[in-house]
RNA sequence: GGGAGUAUAGCUCAGUUGGGAGAGCGCCUGCCUUACAAGCAGGAUGUCAUAGGUUCAAGUCCUGUUAUUCCCACCA
């Protein structure tokens, strides 16, 4: 197979499709196998593809990529759009931009029109993710609107009502005034903005009461003025009754010890319609409560004459009246939190609505249980805390939306108001039989569908074999904004209806921000498209840049500077690969040897292996132990590097030099040498492919049918295992002793200006015999650009230069370029860091503390690098004398 | 108001049981050496934010401070 010069990123589709063909990607029931499955969190289908999608997917793919070679069963299970908001805007919009609205055509024609356009445009996101090499089960995914889902949603909704769970009610909701929905408390986003703090007075009996707000136009709900009981200023006014002059409405003054005499003037009006704190106020002293507002923002019949005004003019208009009633005291600025929707930013108002909701407490407490049993882990403790801080804080939640596009609930009222409430249309109802039944016109918050997805996937309510094979699950991997949303309602609803937690994983990744700092974000217009990186770069790049260098919980910046070193390293690879196949050629027998014989045939026991290559086998082995861990750890960014590390440091940079001079050898007793030599650059190259592929699958995917071709496909090759009889620790000591000589050579070649191409003569004096200088003297001389190495057993030559390592020293007969001078003054350097190093060795050895505390392998540790550097002062020394 | 993260080379960041400060980019020098100039070799660069504490030993653990980022929150 002949490669071209630089890394081709163009076959990242042509293999993609390949894999698809193949279906390698599908997971089924496999008795003889383990079950491993991942989960990944919903991307809203009708947007665009994000770098935090980006990173996430990358993540995933990784996870579930060394799972499938590890053998097992590995079903990555893919989330699209549960964000039906947000769909339901972009559809909206779309059709609107071709004359369709919801009202020209009424509620079930637009519904279809919403079904046709998601079924054209909904896979938007799923084809983008493939661009990325997402090797997820695609078979398995299921939209959220789809049969499946809705029978469980049916299902569970029931389930959750019959057992009291879910209830309706009236209470004060986060109201979307432009949405015209309820949202949730976290779809809410608040943001400290300069408002006023306005302050007025009520009269009460002969006199008045006084109190701030920033809400003037609450004032026509208001139902109490509240202040602490224990206040003795307004101990004489509790009981007897303010009057609210905008309505003429006589309030009570009450007492209650959520008011804090110390703030303001420790008076508190109380609006139980519009403010939820007043709400509970209003709950405990019975207090009625009044809507003021219109489900568009304006001022409603409550609010007397300033019934259609908006509140902002309400707002102007009240401290008119209540200044010519001489009833207003002061403004003053104050700067407090206002909610506003996530999605379109505009300010929320509590609101008194008929909203459906589930009942947290008892579900809430297995779910914060898996945590603190430790079941569930997440993959930093401070994540758990978020998790846990949530669930000690629940408050129940609010399920019911005011949309059209979702799964609507499952109730149906009869004219005398009774409830029915089950998954099929009722032909009467429950209560009273009355056959005149209305369907709510309310849809479900999308996350409680959401929640269901890690069983609903695999067929639930329905026993299947793959939910009895696949849940509960492994691994969930998200960022942290989606804890509450999805994370802890996925658990708790597994519990509800599983009996298990759908996970007992967590991985949460931090986001992907500009190069400022910055979130990328639509209306900073500093989003930057994964795809366009992808084109210019490709898929591999783009995750290997996410994923290396990083630790991945952080949140990480995203520079396009980065890109060049992630492409330069998997170009690095590339090149190794065509030498490596290059060099083959000279030999048909071993480019035979496949994948899993290679490693039988480097570690069976009469090979002939050279210090260099068990030195590498030894590294090899120590890369396959680290990595392995770090991945199991979840330290991607880690394990990258030391792949990566490892390929070109150690492979590139010194094995394939070192061996070079055996590979170009024409000499027929070379032979053996020269096979072993082919063989493990294969081996040894061919297993750091493997490591490597599931951060860059398709480079690897093409490498390795380059390097073998008995498998035919990496994704299901053995994922590679630490082999003890692979370790060779003396090999390894010596090739660092060879390095230090190599580097000490070239470091002096440099210091003298000796060109590259010129050859010089090297002698070597070793302290002792078959040290690998002398043994790996062709290598040392090739890559140290020697002419000849000779063992030196007589005194050195005159005006030789001299370089201490470990072990040895090594003469470089430079006469005609030696400046005598300019010698002893590198020697006498030299001597000083070596009496430093011994100094500040010697200093802990003689530190009792350290002696009799520290860990005996730290001491001999010591002694031993004390021995050495004692050695090489004395050379040192003796080459100054 | 509560909670959490971050602070290490000029830049961006690694550094997970505490035991001789690292990478990439950039910079300087020399090389198109028969896998790779998207490359190779050699080199310079740090009061690990700050003040204390624990320890034989602290970038790493504890406490305070400063700067910065994020999350949560109903304070009129």
């Amino acid at each position: 197979m002949e490669l071209p010069k630089t890394y081709d990123k163009s076959r990242e589709d042509e293999i993609y499709s390949r894999w698809i063909e193949k279906g390698y990607f599908r997971a089924t029931p496999n008795p003889d196998k383990k079950p491993y499955t991942i989960m990944m969190p919903p991307p809203n289908i009708t947007n665009q593809l994000h770098m935090g999608h980006a990173l996430n997917n990358a993540i995933q793919d990784i996870l579930i990529r060394v799972k499938r070679m590890q053998g097992y069963e590995a079903l990555w299970l893919p989330g699209t759009d549960h964000a039906a908001i947000a769909t339901e805007t972009v559809v909206v919009k779309a059709l609107a931009a071709e004359g369709i609205t919801k009202e020209s055509l009424g509620r079930e024609k637009f519904l279809e029109k919403m079904w046709e356009w998601y079924d054209k445009y909904g896979n938007t996101i799923v084809n983008q993710l493939k661009k990325l090499g997402s090797s997820a089960d695609w078979d398995k995914l299921r939209f959220t609107m789809d049969e499946g889902l809705s029978k469980a949603v049916l299902e569970v909704f029931v389930r959750l009502y019959e057992g009291g769970k879910i209830y309706k009610g009236e209470r004060l909701i986060n109201w979307c005034t432009k949405c015209q929905t309820s949202i949730s408390d976290a779809e809410v986003e608040h943001e400290d903005k300069e408002g006023n703090l306005y302050h007025f007075k009520y009269p009460v009996g002969d006199g008045f009461i006084s109190f701030a707000t920033t809400r003037p136009e609450t004032m026509l709900g208001d139902t109490a003025i509240a202040v602490h009981p224990e206040d003795a200023r307004y101990a004489a006014l509790v009981g007897k009754s303010a009057t609210l002059p905008l309505m003429n409405r006589e309030i009570p003054v009450i007492a209650d010890s959520y008011v804090d005499p110390a703030f303001g003037t420790g008076v508190v009006k109380i609006t139980p319609g519009h403010d939820p704190n007043d709400f509970e106020i209003g709950e405990r002293h019975g207090l009625p409560r009044i809507n003021i507002l219109n489900d568009d923002g304006t001022i409603n019949e409550n609010g007397g004459h300033y019934q259609g005004l908006t509140t902002a003019e309400a707002r102007t208009k009240i401290i008119e009246e209540m200044t010519s009633l001489g009833l207003y005291i002061k403004t003053e600025p104050l700067s407090h939190a206002v909610g506003e929707h996530d999605r379109c930013g505009t300010v929320i108002e509590p609101l008194l609505k008929e909203q459906w909701f589930v009942k947290m407490d008892e579900l809430a407490k297995p779910a914060l249980e898996a945590y603190t049993s430790g079941k569930l882990k997440f993959n930093r403790e401070r994540f758990g805390k978020i998790y846990k801080h949530w669930l000690d804080n629940i408050r129940d939640w609010c399920i019911s939306r005011q949309l059209w596009w979702g799964h609507r609930i499952p109730a149906y009222y009869c004219p005398d108001g009774h409830i029915t409430v089950q998954a099929t249309a009722p032909s009467k109802c429950a209560t009273c039989g009355s056959t005149n039944l209305t369907q709510d016109e309310d849809v479900l918050d999308t996350w409680f569908s959401s929640a269901l997805w890690p069983f609903s996937t695999l067929g639930w309510p329905d026993k299947t074999p793959e939910l009895d094979y696949f849940y509960p699950g492994n691994t969930l991997v998200t960022a942290r904004e989606i804890i509450f949303t999805w994370v802890i309602r996925m658990v708790f609803s597994g519990i509800e209806c599983m009996g298990d937690i759908p996970f007992t994983d967590v991985f949460i990744n931090g986001i992907v921000r500009d190069d400022q700092g910055r979130k990328m974000s639509k209306s900073l217009g500093n989003g930057i498209d994964p795809l366009d990186i992808i084109s210019e770069y490709g898929a591999d790049v783009l995750r290997l840049m996410l994923v290396s260098g990083n630790a991945i919980d952080n949140d990480t910046r995203f520079y396009y500077e980065r890109l060049d070193p992630a492409r330069n390293s998997l170009n690095k690879i590339w090149n190794a690969t065509r030498f490596i196949l290059m060099t083959s050629t000279t030999s048909g027998e071993q480019s035979r040897l496949q994948a899993d014989e290679l490693l039988a045939y480097v570690s069976r026991p009469d090979a002939q292996l050279e210090t260099e290559d068990k030195w590498i086998l030894s590294s090899l082995n120590t890369v396959v132990k680290d990595v392995t861990e770090k991945i199991e750890a979840h330290e991607l960014g880690m394990a990258t590097q030391k792949i990566i590390d490892f390929i070109k440091d150690e492979f590139c940079d010194w094995y394939v030099e070192m061996v070079k001079p055996r590979l170009y050898s024409k000499d027929e007793t070379a032979r053996p040498s020269q096979e072993m030599a082919q063989n493990i650059l294969r081996h040894v190259l061919l297993t750091a492919v493997k490591l490597l592929h599931p951060v860059t699958p398709f480079i690897t995917e093409d490498l390795f049918l380059a390097l073998q071709n008995k498998e035919e496909t990496i994704m299901l090759s053995a994922w590679p295992q630490h082999n003890p009889a692979l370790d060779f620790p003396h090999a390894e000591r010596e090739i660092e002793n060879l390095k230090e000589a190599v580097r000490g050579v070239r470091a002096v070649r440099t210091e003298k200006q000796v060109p590259p191409a010129k050859k010089i003569a090297i002698l070597i004096q070793p302290d002792a015999a078959n040290t690998a200088i002398t043994t790996a003297k062709e290598a040392l001389g090739f890559l140290a650009g020697a002419s000849s190495v000779e063992t030196l057993t007589d005194v050195p030559p005159a005006g030789a230069i001299s370089v201490v390592i470990p072990g040895a020293t090594i003469y470089l007969p430079m006469d005609s370029l030696v400046d005598a001078e300019k010698e002893k003054s590198r020697l006498a350097k030299e001597k000083a860091r070596l009496e430093q190093e011994i100094a500040r060795i010697d200093g802990k050895l003689s530190n009792q503390g350290f002696m009799a505390k520290a860990p005996e392998a730290l001491v001999n540790a010591e002694r031993e690098k004390r021995e050495n550097f004692v050695q090489m002062l004395a050379k040192v020394v003796g080459e100054l004398e």
